[in-house]
This record gives structure tokens, C-alpha cells and sequence, in this order.
RNA sequence: UGGGGUAUCGCCAAGUGGUAAGGCAACGGAUUCUGAUUCCGUCAUCCGCAGGUUCGAAUCCUGCUACCCUAGCCA
């Protein structure tokens, strides 16, 4: 387990030094509400959750609402319903707009200062004019405008003067600076569309790279925690802090690697487009990677959270394998979860020499693996339905299921959990050749629990009551979409993402609630699909499949 | 041809001059009323490459190479 990372080594090296007189470390996640939380915020959520729970502090879930034509409050819900459920406690809701005060006086204060002026370039002039990777930039004509002038012109944007986009506030740093985020960056842009929380209070805005460090000063942040591609802006986040001075211990930021994940996509864009074209079900679906979807498909936020912890924190781009993913859930499940029978590609099974009409209750266990969580009762009569795998025509070398008599052994007898031994006798088709039923024969002696010892069996499988079942519709999920390998930017579907069967089940999971969980012998975990299951209408989804050493 | 990063097992990832943790995956084997689970074992003489310093280097120095980020009035 990885139980430290570069991130705790900064800030014991920091507490070490008393860089913050309370020793107080606190962290933020700052989204910015314009979509759903996705599977790579959870790794940043709790990253920041943790690391301040770490050193006794706290941390803030502020909304980066600094640009009011992009965000939508639709979203607020489902990011806190997120970070609560991911386990999560915040103290209160924080918005970056709360700060805009704050922000346009340190604006003026760097005017001021002579550290920022009024551009009227034009949009296009002022990319031209911010020059290349390779070419330094130059100075803008309104560069050296008076303070005076600066100071005017910029209450004037504030009060509404003139059109978005007609000038905007840069900071003056320097035009050649072979950083291209200290060529004179923007720092307010004029738009005049009603914000969320201010409402028509502004019609200018700041820009992330000037607001960021402010928010993060004004909250006593320490240790801001953001992702790799925001390494060039750090000298930036760092002037601003120095050039304003509001602040003496100013806090630092600190870049680590985002998480990727194989077959997934988390590109917030595609995942919209997912969903406002109608190939998912919404944010929620079951297949997406959003916390709302891998909700809803039943994983736990335990799991998710041992995973985060274990794939560790660096600053090298990565892919973890999504089976990393897919183990912690199954890890944590296991014990917690209770296992049904149900029965995949059902083959009926006919015990020959079982009275006919004839019923008797077999005692289960509901997890093998954890006798306290009881037992519960199964029927077994003449009919019955096992697994399309458990039984094999022509058996493969170390099968050790099912199969009729060959012609150099006789047909193979198997434990029917929670039942009797069961010897297959034969094979009955149908006339176009497929299987119809298979007769077996059943020895009286082998119900389990009487303590039989006469002879073992070395196969085990599980079985339902044909005249005591019911039909459950199970959903599977592939990955929706990946990058094709021809062109990495474009994403290739998966027309199979989504499969449905019908399937036999013990009665007991008509009783099931909407997103419990079970395993399902042989199969995997599954939840009772939160929002289409209900009395007509079992569905349960696929979490997660097991594993199997066998094929 | 700028600047900023990163390179340790198939995938993550510890390690910060003293002779390569751990997890996932894989592969053996034991136990098993489900070929699951559990259990035990194997899995980098080597740390992007090439030199150098040192008694000693993944860790220090020099020079390469590869990949990622960066030219929004997005965050």
C-alpha cells in the first residue's frame, strides 16, 4: 500500500518548517459546475479529502464559477450528492463568485501597482501579438497606457460601458517570457450574461488563472492540489499571490498526475455528447464512468476509495488497468453481499427417479463465506434448471461438471449445492438436435448437511426449482467507447455495450430492494437496477464479473 | 528550433548514495458443498540509453532518447 506520496512529503516538510502557524493544512476541490463528476474526480476528491484528514485539517468544496456563460446550477446537486457519497463531509458551500469583490481590488490594486493595464486588442491581434512557442511576443500599444487612464477604463468595464470582448484587464509581465502564461495574460474579460450567484451585479469577469489563487488565499488554503497541465500556470498562480500581497503565508500549488483508466473515457465533452445523443440513458447510465453511473451500477464507494488509495498518487502520466478497478470491488462486495442462484442459458434438468409432484426444502447458505449472515431455503423437485455451462454433450479434458455417459465412462455425478449428488444419465434432444433436457438420477443418501461421506464429487453446481422460479432480465455492460487505434482522437462505439437476457432465479429475489446487491453463483455481482426494477419488472445489472481459472 | 514535466516488472507504484517495498495481472500448488473465496509459492542481478564520480549509484554529474503538457477573452 502506498501510503505516502510525494504530496505528504511536501507538507511534512512544510509542517516541519512551520510554514503556517496553526499547522492547519487545507485543501479544496474546486469543479467548476458545468457536468457530472466523473470516476477521475473521484481520485482528486479524495486525494484532497484525505491528504487534509491526514494532518487533522479540512477541506473546502468551492465552485469555480468564474465564467457565467458556461456553468449551469443543474449540476451543483449532483456534484455534492457525489462527494457525499463518495464519504465525504465539507463544511459549507463555497463559491468562488462569493470572492469577486475581493478579486476586482486586487485588480485595481495591481493597476496601481502599474502591474496591469486595459487592452483594446482585438481577439485575434492579441493572439498574434502573444507570439509562438518558439517566438517571443510583443508588447501591446496600450501597454504603457497611464494608471490613470487604466483605472478609468476599468470602471468603465465594470459599470458596463462597452461590449464582451471590445477590452479586457491584463496583467503586465513580460511579452517574451518563454512561458507563454506570463506573456501579459488576461485577467478580466468583459461578459455581460447574468451569473448564478452575482446576477447582473458584474459584467466582468475574472479569469481562472487570476481568480484561482485569490479564492485559494482568501479560504487559508495550503496546499492546492490540481492536475499536471496546470504546471506552466504555477508562476502565475504565484505572481498574482506576491504582486497583490493580500496575504503573508500564500499557498501553494501542487501538480499531480490524472487518472486514466483503460477502455474508459473521461473526456467531459465526449461524455456529454454521450448523453445528449441519446446513446445513454443520461449521466447516470450504468455504463458511463460518472460517480452517478458506476453508482447506480452498483459499485461501492468503499471500493472506490481503496482503489484511489491504492493506485497511489505521482506525477507520471498513467493508465491503470480498469481490472484494478474492477478487484477492489469485487473485494469489498464479497463479504458484505449475499449470493442467490440464478441460472444463465438454462438447461432443464429431469431427475428420473424423484416422485413426480413431489417438493422438499433445501437449506443455503446466503455467503459461504460468512456463516453469520444465515441461511435461506431452496426447493428441489423433478424439474429443475442449472447453468448452460455446467453442463457439457461432450465433456473437455478436466471438466468436471455434467455429462452424459461416454463411451469410456459413465455419465459424471456432481453436488447440486444445498442438494443431492445428481448422476446424468442422458441426453434428450430435440428434433432439430438441440438440447431439450438432460435426465439425471439422484441419490437419496447425499443430501447435504446429513454429513454423507460414502464418496466425494468433484464438481459443484447450483440449480433452481423449475416449478419454483422466476424470470429475472439481467443487463451487462461493455465499454461504451474508446479512442480507435487509427486516428487516437476519435472514439470507436461499441455497438454491444449493453446486453439483456432473461434469465431463471430463485423466487427469494422478487423481494429484492431497489440496489441491492447479490452474487450470483458462478456469474458475478449484480444489483437490482435502481430504477427500472419493481415488481413486473426484475432487472438487475451487471456489476462486475468473477473470476475464473477455468475455459 | 521555446518553456514546463515524466521515464523503476505487462499495468499502477515505493525508493532521495549502502546494494530493488507493495498492489493489480499472470503462473504454479493446497484447501473448498460452486474451477469463486481463502491459503502458500513464483514473478526486475536490475531501475529510458550512454558515459563519468564513488569502496559503493535507481538515487550524484555529463550527454543523449522517448513520451506528455503548453500559443482560449475555458477551467
Amino acid at each position: 500500500m502506498s501510503e505516502t506520496n510525494f504530496i505528504h512529503t511536501i507538507i511534512e516538510k512544510d509542517l516541519e518548517n512551520h510554514k503556517y502557524e496553526t499547522g492547519e493544512i487545507i485543501t479544496r476541490f474546486p469543479p467548476e459546475p458545468n457536468g457530472y463528476l466523473h470516476i477521475g474526480h473521484a481520485k482528486s476528491i479524495c486525494l484532497n479529502f484525505t491528504t487534509a484528514a491526514k494532518y487533522g485539517g479540512s477541506c473546502n468544496l468551492r465552485y469555480d464559477d468564474t465564467n457565467p456563460v458556461k456553468e449551469d446550477m443543474e449540476y451543483i446537486n449532483s456534484i455534492e450528492e457525489d462527494v457525499r457519497w463518495l464519504g465525504f463531509k465539507w463544511n459549507e458551500r463555497l463559491w468562488a463568485s462569493d470572492y469577486f469583490d475581493t478579486m476586482y481590488e486586487g485588480a485595481v490594486e495591481l493597476i496601481k501597482k502599474g502591474k496591469a493595464y486595459v487592452c483594446q486588442l482585438t481577439p485575434e491581434e492579441i493572439k498574434e501579438y502573444r507570439g509562438t512557442l518558439t517566438e517571443p511576443g510583443k508588447e501591446s500599444p496600450y501597454r504603457n497606457r497611464p494608471i490613470e487612464e487604466n483605472l478609468k477604463l476599468f470602471e468603465e468595464m465594470k459599470e458596463g460601458k462597452y461590449q464582451d470582448g471590445e477590452m479586457v484587464l491584463r496583467a503586465k509581465i513580460d511579452m517574451s517570457s518563454p512561458n507563454i502564461n506570463m506573456r501579459d495574460p488576461i485577467i478580466y474579460r468583459i461578459a455581460h450574461a447574468t451569473h448564478h450567484n452575482t446576477g447582473d451585479k458584474w459584467c466582468i469577469y475574472p479569469m481562472y488563472d487570476f481568480a484561482h489563487p485569490i479564492e485559494d488565499a482568501i479560504e487559508g488554503i495550503t496546499h492546492s492540489i490540481c492536475t499536471l497541465e496546470f504546471e506552466d500556470h504555477r508562476p502565475l498562480y504565484d505572481w498574482v499571490l506576491r504582486e497583490i500581497g493580500f496575504w503573508e503565508k500564500p499557498p501553494q500549488q501542487i501538480e499531480f498526475a490524472r487518472l486514466n483508466l483503460t477502455n474508459t473515457v473521461m473526456s467531459k465533452r465526449f461524455l456529454k455528447k454521450l448523453v445528449d445523443d441519446g446513446i445513454v440513458d443520461g449521466w447516470d447510465d450504468p455504463r458511463m464512468p460518472t460517480i452517478a453511473g458506476i453508482r447506480r451500477r452498483g459499485y461501492t464507494p468503499e471500493a472506490i476509495r481503496k482503489f484511489c488509495e491504492e493506485i497511489g498518487v505521482s506525477k507520471s502520466n498513467s493508465m491503470v488497468d480498469i481490472a484494478q478497478l474492477e478487484h477492489f470491488v469485487r473485494d469489498d462486495l464479497k463479504e458484505r453481499v449475499e449470493s442467490r442462484n440464478v441460472i444463465f442459458n438454462p438447461i432443464k434438468v429431469i431427475v428420473t427417479n424423484y416422485p413426480e409432484g413431489q417438493s422438499e426444502v433445501c437449506q443455503v447458505e446466503n455467503n459461504p463465506q460468512v456463516p453469520e449472515m444465515g441461511t435461506r431455503e431452496l426447493t428441489f423437485s423433478r424439474e429443475l434448471w442449472i447453468d448452460g455451462e455446467d453442463f457439457m454433450e461432450v465433456p473437455a479434458k478436466k471438466y468436471f461438471r455434467l455429462f452424459p455417459p461416454q463411451e469410456d465412462k459413465a455419465g459424471n455425478e456432481v453436488r447440486f449445492k444445498g442438494a443431492y449428488f445428481l448422476t446424468c444419465q442422458a441426453v434428450v434432444k430435440n428434433e432439430d438436435g438441440t438440447i431439450k433436457e438432460i435426465h439425471c438420477t439422484y441419490d437419496p443418501e447425499t443430501k447435504s448437511g446429513l454429513g454423507f461421506e460414502g464418496r466425494k464429487v468433484k464438481g459443484t453446481i447450483h440449480f433452481v426449482d423449475a416449478n419454483n422460479c422466476v424470470p429475472i432480465k439481467i443487463r451487462k455492460f461493455g465499454y461504451l467507447m474508446v479512442p480507435s487505434a487509427e486516428d487516437p482522437d476519435k472514439m470507436v462505439g461499441n455497438t454491444d455495450s449493453l446486453t439483456e437476457e432473461i434469465c431463471y432465479a430463485e423466487p427469494s429475489l422478487k423481494e429484492a430492494k431497489a440496489g441491492e446487491r447479490f452474487q450470483f453463483f458462478r456469474h458475478g455481482y449484480f444489483n437490482a437496477e435502481p430504477k427500472l426494477f419493481n415488481e413486473d419488472n426484475l432487472v438487475f445489472n451487471e456489476i462486475v464479473g468473477l473470476k475464473s481459472s477455468w475455459k
